[in-house]
DNA sequence: TTCCTCGGAGAACGACTGTTTACTGGATGA
DNA sequence: TCATCCAGTAAACAGTCGTTCTCCGAGGAA
């Protein structure tokens, strides 16, 4: 019985030929994909457009995806899948009672993230409220599954510990939030601008540290 | 000299039915690309599928707009130009020592705003991050436009009286970004989700307020 | 080797796109 | 009243679009 599971298709790594071929194809239009739409949104993006980029055959495209929306989906899950534990890693290192380090290697991390993948941010950012209901779905349902991780976190920081979920959720909604608003101010801004936009973010950052030090308070 | 300015084009009211026509066709048209972008993004929108939808030939449309972009940017003075006096007349209204009471009107004037105008409100926030540059760049100007009319208000303010312009700005933006969300929130929540929704929005501006209240401290 | 699977190519379809050119007819101003 | 202006029309243009159908040929299993 257990032999199957060595041929069979799904299986992560050692696969054929054949599925490597597959997914080389797949990648190279999603990749053609997330170029093209630099300039333009998903709702306009066609579905010969991406393949010509990707330099197939349109009727290929249909052994991947049966719609540009389709693929949109998968660009989310590329763009948000593996975000989840590398920013939550990459909190986790400053001690938890200095917020202003944990500040700065946010916006830092947010700015690295927007510095090597910036197509990927700006497909988040765009078409978070863009024209396509199922990318639309597919984004906020991960944000909220994003943000029920930073509530989890945020509730094992002094600052915040103790709080009911409503209010640590209601305070990660604010930060994943921010975190999409700063990444595509950083996308606009420029490498230009990034220094002072950084700045701005953390000083926004920290007077919402603020409000969160005295939320118990009254 | 006086006489000239009865019949000049550009006066205000008291035009000839010749240029009164023009306005209602460039309005016809404006109306129905704002229908048709409920259920895409305006960097999908053609320039024949507004025409049909407004009832005049597609040819017309080089009478008013040489563009879609440019029909977009018309969207968007119609969509946010309006609104630099309306939300700061309607926050003049409370006691200036009462944040909640503040809060409350806030939100309440963004639910009103996103009920009586949906189609406006829906088109600010997806063409705020989308693929027409134009249109993108004039957003953002307009709201930079209000973000300085909120910090301006908002150094008149107790909590935040006497702070440098440069902090008023950054908490300006913080409002401003939470009231394009909120807006956006309630679209997405629909009418159902209303109240629950505007319980969150002022949950979070509280949590901003408390750290306004508390910026100079340290 | 032999058969089967399946990713990809090619041609053709009808529909739709933006834009140009020439024209009509009612409002406009002397 | 009469010449002018100009918003809107109609036809035609070369492209592009999504989709279907048919076929090819290399990889995989026996």
């Amino acid at each position: 019985m257990s032999h199957i599971a060595e041929t069979a298709p799904g299986a992560t790594g050692a696969v054929g030929v054949r599925q490597a071929q597959k997914l080389r194809t797949r990648q190279a239009l999603m990749d053609a994909a997330l170029r093209l739409l630099e300039h333009q949104s998903l709702s306009s993006l066609g579905l010969r457009e991406v393949t010509r980029a990707a330099g197939i055959a349109p009727t290929a495209f249909y052994r991947h995806f049966k719609d540009t929306a389709e693929l949109g989906v998968a660009l989310v899950e590329e763009s948000l899948g593996g975000l989840h534990g590398a920013l939550r890693t990459g909190l986790s290192a400053p001690d938890p009672g200095d917020s202003e380090a944990r500040i700065a290697l946010t916006v830092g991390l947010i700015a690295d993230l927007t510095r090597s993948a910036p197509a990927h941010v700006r497909f988040v950012a765009r078409e978070r409220h863009g024209g396509v209901q199922p990318v639309r779905r597919a984004i906020g349902d991960q944000l909220r599954l994003f943000a029920e991780e930073v509530a989890d976190a945020l509730g094992a920081l002094p600052d915040s510990a103790g709080w009911p979920r409503e209010d640590l959720l209601m305070l990660a909604g604010i930060y994943v939030d921010h975190m999409v608003m700063t990444a595509s101010a950083f996308l606009a801004a420029g490498p230009d601008g990034e220094q002072s936009t950084a700045e701005l973010a953390r000083r926004q950052l920290r007077l919402v540290g603020l409000g969160r030090r005295h939320w118990l308070d009254g």
